[in-house]
DNA sequence: GCGGGATCAAGACGATTTGTCTTTGATCTC
DNA sequence: GAGATCAAAGACAAATCGTCTTGATCCCGC
């Protein structure tokens, strides 16, 4: 049937990367990060990703003096967790734990994942979920 | 340019999750399980999705009396890590680091999920990849 | 006031993907 | 050999996605 749309296309998490290295940008200075030059051609479809990244909500633009700027209204965590959660909602019912132990499993931790991740663990079994001390 | 196919798609992925659970079966019986019953285009839409799970090396046929039967060449575990590097390739280049905090982070994470963590770190902890003491 | 440049919105475009269906051909049974 | 089942191939429309063109607007220095 309707076949679902990517959150964010490849082409425009190029246009994301950047905004997220740069804070705000126009237009053309994107097309330069991405392309190495800013042809007009170039600017229109950077341009055209960021109008539909706009429309999905993942970026804002500044009106004011000069080219308008953009900016990211995502972090890449957030994006993060979107795209985990699908993962986890198409190959697991919604939940995470499957990913977890992959992940886990996959044996790529180093030494400094693994510390880490003990920390955060502990962090959250010392603070109770409840949030206010 | 050329836009990256889904490893599995989402019509794919509900032939995939009837030979998970059903070890090997016919087209017929793929498409009564997704459809409630398999009408002709049915059975045909199954086909077409089995032909190209098959040429993807996802799934495979056996002939030999009676229809063809068709199994998983994958488990969900397995696409669920191609899925996980893929993600990690596009937002964390290739770390999976990321990945794990954001997971943890997310604090869905049930009492069991935390302690179950924990047993697979110290897992990994305690016997060192290498192999030999 | 005017030419020239930059910016921008809107839409067109082709290639590709994806889910579905039809057609045709093969095989088997009675 | 009639009829049913199964399989292979391809056709099909809808939708996505990256890209480009067009036409409008604005602003500047002269």
């Amino acid at each position: 049937m309707a076949r679902r749309s990517k959150d964010v296309t490849d082409a425009e998490l190029a246009v994301l990367r950047v905004l997220w290295r740069e804070e705000a940008s126009a237009v053309r200075e994107i097309a330069e990060e991405i392309y190495g030059h800013a042809r007009s051609s170039e600017c229109a479809t950077v341009q055209k990703l960021l109008e539909r990244l706009e429309a999905k909500g993942f970026v804002a633009r500044r009106r004011g003096e000069g080219p308008q700027r953009y900016r990211a209204r995502v972090g890449r965590d957030e994006l993060l967790g979107r795209r985990l959660r699908e993962t986890a909602d198409a190959l697991c019912d919604g939940s995470l734990t499957p990913l977890l132990t992959q992940l886990v499993r996959t044996r790529d931790l180093s030494d400094e994942d693994r510390a880490m991740l003990r920390g955060l663990i502990d962090e959250l079994d010392g603070a109770p979920e409840g949030g206010g001390a």
